[in-house]
Order: structure tokens, then C-alpha cells, then sequence
DNA sequence: AGCAAAATTGACGGTGCGTCACCATTCGCT
DNA sequence: AGCGAATGGTGACGCACCGTCAATTTTGCT
């Protein structure tokens, strides 16, 4: 004589089966992130991963259709934690100067941080590959639209957007490589660096 | 008197036996350049290669470790017919403007001109890795030190060279892989672009 | 309670890897 | 030439990983 809820057969779950699906999830992603780290992205199989899990091999599939596919969800992850905050430098910036020196600022910071990224990088198995790690990555993926934007409020000259953010990322990848082999890294440096490269560069392109 | 130990350890194999070994080896790297630019470096295997090739699976191992090897191999003998060309434009640059547009010019008239290249990045399957094929990171193997010859002549200031040279790479790489995309690709612009915006950066650079 | 949908499990066939015992060819020497 | 030794090719072997799938367990709902 109780009260059920009635639910429809299309209706999503609810209560114990969502939460174990996310847990599950959460499991796998940072379980993948551990081994990522500790193995690099090339040596690291799908196996290496749930074996750092309490879960089948099969139950992977369930989730991710390969590592590929895990590495891309926690790029992903990080993109979203990380975006706000370069958003948000990128668009107070009232100066050319502050918007690409948070930028650089940003991203050799974050890349300094990461500790293990760096002993995953050195034990790469590629030849000379350059994998953008989750980290890394994260903060690019909209840097294309600020830099557009930054150049309708007139931050930026009117160039080349597309090659404008390529040289950008460029700068920042290898600059960020370069940092990591020395010792200690030194963020600041590197954005100095790249930042009076980049600013000096800038009044010097055609206009495209 | 019979049964001496026939021959000295040291001596150099002549004849039938060095010609078969140099064929072989050849045979897996021309095999090994068609299968990387046919599926690209992430998804070829050793068996691929040695498919591609009369020999049976363990000989490769006679001559490369793994397929990492290769590829060095395939590098190595790029650069070495590329090399000249390029140390011959830089070493000739009398401006700085020479120097930079040489390096830039070469790099992208060369990506340009491998075809097969854009194919195999474009069919590569790690998440965002960039592979330096051989065709295109061949020219800098010597970038840096040339860079140092030059800071010495006076030709570029005295910072940093290890990061000017990465800021190099990186803004080569970027742009390149930025050009491809673009239909069609136009390596004078890029050329243009790279060497406008890295010798207006150079000049705003501090001493290191 | 009882049934259906959802999710987990691990075994399975397929494939690539690197090695190794076997065998053929070539070498050095008489 | 002829012979024993060394060099080098061969492909089957054992191992690991991949992605799938039928069987089983767990959950949601009536």
C-alpha cells in the first residue's frame, strides 16, 4: 500500500544506477589520468588502465570506445576547469600586452605545474611526437575566438587570425618543451620570453 | 694441425654479403617511407613494413629495433640530403632577414612539396599528436646551432638561443600545419607571416 | 515479489610484437 | 676446389593487447 513513483519506460534512471555509472566513470578517468602520467600516452593500454580499476575489461567499452577516447574526456575535463579563468584574464585584458602576457602567463604556469607531465614526456616512445596533454591542451581550444575578438576591440592589429593563433600556439608548445628541460623550469622566464617575442612580432605583420 | 680457429673476429665482410645487407636494409626503408606516408606513423606496424617487402618478420629485427628506428633511419638520410641546401642559404645570409626567411622559406616550400605528408597527418590517430614526419623536421636537426654560429657572427642578438630556436620550430610547425589546411596552401604567405612576425619579435627581445 | 532493462563480467578469436632454433649461404683458408 | 665456421634469413612460438559478446548479476519499476 505504498506510494511508488511511476515512471516511463523511456524516463532517465534514476537514484543507485546513475550514481554507480558516474562513480564507474570517475573511476576509469582517474585511473587513466594515474596512468597516463606514470606511463606516458604511448606506452599506456587500455588494459594497463582498468587494471588500476576495480573493474572488468569489458566494462571499459561501456564508457570509452578506445584510450584515445579516455584521454580526449579528460582533455576535455581539464579544458572546462580551466577555461573560465583564461576567459576571464583574456577579456580584462585592457593592454595588447596583458592579453597575450596571460595567455603565455596561463599556460606555462599550468604546464610548470603538472610535474609528472614532464617525466611522461621524457619517457614518449615516439619519435619526436608531441602529444598535447590534457594540461596542456586545455586552454587553446578557444584561444582562436579571443584572438578574433581581441581584434574587433582593436587589441590586436587586423592579421591573420588563423596564423596569429598558430603562431601563438606554436611559441607557447615548443617554448613550454624548451622550459621543461631545463632546471628548475622557470614559467616567469618563459613568459617573458615569449610574451616580448610575440608583442614585438605583432606590430611587425602585414595586415591581413 | 686441423680444426684451427678459421678467422680473426675483426674482419670487414667484403663482396656478396655487404651488397645483400646494403639491398635489405634498403628494401625496409623504402618499404618503411611508403607505409608511413600511405597510413601514417601511429597506425603502421613492423609487420606492415616488412609486408611491403620480400623479407621475412624477424630479419627486420636484424637491422632496425623497432619501428622507431626506422623512422630515425628515414630522418637521418632525409637530413643529411637536405642539409646542405639549407646551411648553404643560411650560412649565405649576409641580414638577419635573410637568415630568418631562408629558414622559414625552405621549411614550407618543403612541407608544401610532400603531398603525402598532409594525407598521413590528416589519417593519424593519436588525440592530438603532431609527428615530425622526416620529410619535414629534417632541416632542423641543425636549426639551433646555426642559430648560435649566427648570434656569433652578429646576425641575431644575444638571447636565449635554445628558446629562440623553439620559438622557431614552434612558429614553423604551426603554420605550417595551419597553411595545409588552407586551399591551397600558399608557402610564400606563410613565409611572409612567420618572418615578419619573428623578426619584429627579435628586435623586442632582452639580452639573455 | 517478479519481470524487464541495464550493466558487468571474463573468456574468446584475432593480431602485432620480439625471440629463437633451425637452416642456407657466404667467407676465409688450405 | 673443398671444408669448417660464421653470418644472416626464416617463420613459428609465446606473450600481450585489442574489441566483442553471451552469460550473469544488479537495478528499476509495477
Amino acid at each position: 500500500m505504498e506510494a511508488e513513483p511511476q515512471r516511463l519506460p523511456g524516463t532517465p534512471p534514476s537514484g543507485k544506477r546513475a550514481i554507480s555509472r558516474e562513480q564507474n566513470r570517475r573511476q576509469i578517468l582517474d585511473a587513466a589520468r594515474r596512468v597516463f602520467a606514470e606511463h606516458g600516452y604511448g606506452a599506456t593500454t587500455v588494459r594497463h588502465i582498468i587494471r588500476a580499476t576495480p573493474l572488468a575489461s569489458g566494462t571499459f567499452y561501456n564508457y570509452f570506445k578506445s584510450k584515445e577516447e579516455v584521454f580526449q574526456a579528460i582533455r576535455d575535463e581539464t579544458a572546462l576547469s580551466m577555461r573560465p579563468a583564461l576567459r576571464e584574464a583574456r577579456s580584462k585584458a585592457g593592454t595588447r600586452e596583458e592579453f597575450v602576457a596571460a595567455t603565455f602567463g596561463s599556460f606555462f604556469a599550468n604546464v610548470g605545474g603538472s610535474a609528472g607531465e614532464a617525466a611522461a614526456r621524457r619517457r614518449n616512445d615516439a619519435p619526436h611526437v608531441r602529444v598535447d596533454t590534457p594540461e596542456i591542451v586545455a586552454g587553446f581550444a578557444e584561444l582562436g575566438e579571443d584572438v578574433r575578438t581581441a581584434m574587433e576591440r582593436g587589441l590586436l592589429p587586423p592579421v591573420d587570425a588563423d596564423f596569429l593563433t598558430a603562431a601563438m600556439v606554436g611559441i607557447a608548445f615548443e617554448i613550454a618543451e624548451m622550459m621543461q628541460k631545463q632546471t628548475p623550469p622557470d614559467p616567469e622566464a618563459a613568459t617573458r620570453f615569449a610574451t616580448a617575442l610575440f608583442l614585438g612580432g605583432i606590430a611587425k605583420l602585414p595586415a591581413g
